[in-house]
DNA sequence: ACGATATTTAGATATTTGGCTAAATATCGA
DNA sequence: TCGATATTTAGCCAAATATCTAAATATCGT
């Protein structure tokens, strides 16, 4: 859940997140979206690997990435929710992410 | 909002958060909480106020911060509601943050 | 005005991070 | 097997970050 936030908190990591969510796309096809090298790149589709928000699949020569919508959401809400902030309530339309009971008072 | 992220990072600013989340609280309150040195706890002080995140006010010889929730919601939720996830619809009751129209499909 | 208390600022240091180029690895097609 | 293509790994560097101690600043009570 630390690795979430860290991986969230650069601007390029979260706008590859945001590409993903429209449809899995390789490595070479998200890096045309931004002005860094392929390896810089690379390195920061390893941060969104070790926090779980992506999957990589190997296909022939090329890797595509697959955002894992679920794990974002259980964070992004957990976190959300331990605020009183929106959220809750009722499962959204097309969640794919899991339940979770709504915790009120929860400090530690 | 990128500074949202930034702040977000670092789990002893998000646990203060969640302290301030309860009641405002001095300083000196909240680096009880944590086992660095007052100066350290400042320094992270700095970057919430710099995100935003809390305000500080001062009374007499010690400063008191204050969580500002329509901010962290408001980085939160547009960024939640940018993935489909949760949130959205219905503004949840005793919500300090702006309306904002659910944005459907923003990439860029 | 003095001493105590609360907090921040200054300055130093170690680690992490984001970036690059060059090289290694893996797979495809001929 | 060879060459081209896609991606990662290795190695380096500069800037940012988290931490510390010591010192500065501000305010209170006497």
């Amino acid at each position: 859940m630390n690795s979430v936030f860290k991986a969230l908190a650069d601007p390029t990591r979260r706008k590859v997140l945001e590409l993903l969510r429209q449809r899995p796309m390789t490595a070479g096809e998200l890096s045309d979206h931004f002005p860094v090298s392929r390896p810089t790149m690379s390195a920061h589709f390893a941060v969104l690997r070790e926090a779980d928000l992506i999957e990589a699949n190997k296909i022939g020569t090329s890797i595509t990435y697959q955002l894992k919508l679920s794990v974002l959401e259980d964070a992004l809400l957990g976190f959300t929710q331990l605020f009183g902030i929106g959220a809750a309530e009722r499962t959204p339309a097309g969640a794919t992410g899991s339940p979770k009971p709504t915790r009120e008072g929860a400090d530690e």
